[in-house]
DNA sequence: GGTTTCGCTGAACGGTAGTTCAGCGCCGGC
DNA sequence: GCCGGCGCTGAACTACCGTTCAGCGAAACC
């Protein structure tokens, strides 16, 4: 009785969501309607209400299936021993996308507007990140790794800004470099500029001192 | 003739576009209906068509009131001679939020909005913003203020990613600290954090090497 | 002071949104 | 083969959206 519903079933209660997914990332919850979604998923408009009994039930539906493709993609996450130092953030991104390459446009989507909607799940989301990043620096304070002048309070934040950034902006990198910030390449090469912004930042060692 | 509508009178007109601004920015434009706007600006339904002909012209109004504001403040930048190395962006805001208090963070919620919606002016603010970075990199690169081995192409996105984190994000940071971001104290706070993170990052200096 | 002007009003209107529900067709049990 | 249950349909319904426009009232002008 329990866990029913083929997993390779793609019956219109699924597909509902799925298209729905993409469709509110692409156009906001507001902008798309019952008749669009019906449309899209090739079910009547009554089978949204028929499953989940309105519009927004559908939206808490699509939550619940984001939700779940986030639970999974951090199940990959490093185990809490380890702690190399720049961003264990950016190595399980860059799986996951390798495995959800088809629907991972739709999800960041997805998440970019429930930033904005300042849903719940997307605080319980940033709050998740924000986690993470404050358990990197807690760790790697505990071995001494961080400079003692470095501010605590806002350096998990700006890592977390660093972290999202590609995530929340990538339209408009897009429309500067043409390409979509997580295209393999530029994503890894990303990846590598965060890490050693974080560590070194941009400026000259502080040896020799280059006046004027 | 030119001119005309002083600029302290908060007519029909000037109201709207503000409440309209403060709307927007807390529950979207679809989420604002023109009953609403007209409740809370304490005018009729039907000023809203006759000043702006529709309530996407106020949204258009609104837009070119957002980016008056938006000019005014940039001219305080400091000028194309100066060369302080890490945060030319901060300083103006400063000077700005302090100029704007009242409206500051209706404005800050409006331009959340506005990027996260990916409006054609949101694209325009970014590609401002991406220029400013950019045109600080290369200046300082002219001068040798830059590593050699920092990517070029990344610095200048991920110096905006830090920009704008806290637009972005600050409802979420709020949350967390129990305070906005914007608050004058944190706001110093962070603009320190992020001109060090971005000139020395957290790490500690390359000279005697902390093995283990 | 009468008349024109003009900013402004708000009831009424048409369109479209989300929702409803009577009923259709398919599948399994008797 | 018939019947009952159930997933699903989509025309019809209601509510609310943005928009319209005939007309109001207070200044401005002669």
């Amino acid at each position: 009785m329990a866990a029913e519903g083929g997993v390779d079933t793609p019956d219109g209660r699924q597909r509902l969501i799925t298209t729905a997914l993409a469709l509110f990332a692409e156009r906001g919850f507001d902008g798309v309607t019952v008749r669009d979604l019906a449309r899209a998923s090739d079910v009547s408009i009554g089978l949204i209400n028929h499953h989940f009994g309105s519009k927004e039930g559908l939206r808490e539906a699509v939550d619940d299936y984001f939700m779940a493709q986030f639970e999974e993609a951090q199940q990959v996450l490093p185990g809490p021993d380890d702690d190399a130092p720049p961003a264990p953030l950016d190595e399980w991104a860059d799986d996951w996308i390798n495995r959800h390459e088809d629907e991972a446009s739709a999800l960041f989507g997805y998440f970019r507007r429930a930033l904005l909607d300042e849903s719940e799940w997307g605080a319980k989301i940033f709050a998740r990140f924000y986690a993470i990043a404050q358990d990197t620096v807690t760790r790697m304070d505990a071995r001494g790794l961080i400079r003692p002048d470095v501010d605590r309070l806002w350096l998990p934040f700006l890592m977390v800004y660093l972290e999202l950034g590609t995530t929340l902006l990538d339209p408009y990198v897009k429309r500067i470099l043409g390409r979509s910030g997580f295209d393999r390449e530029l994503w890894r090469r990303r990846h590598r500029a965060y890490g050693q912004l974080l560590l070194r930042g941009y400026g000259l060692p502080p040896g020799p001192e280059g006046a004027d």
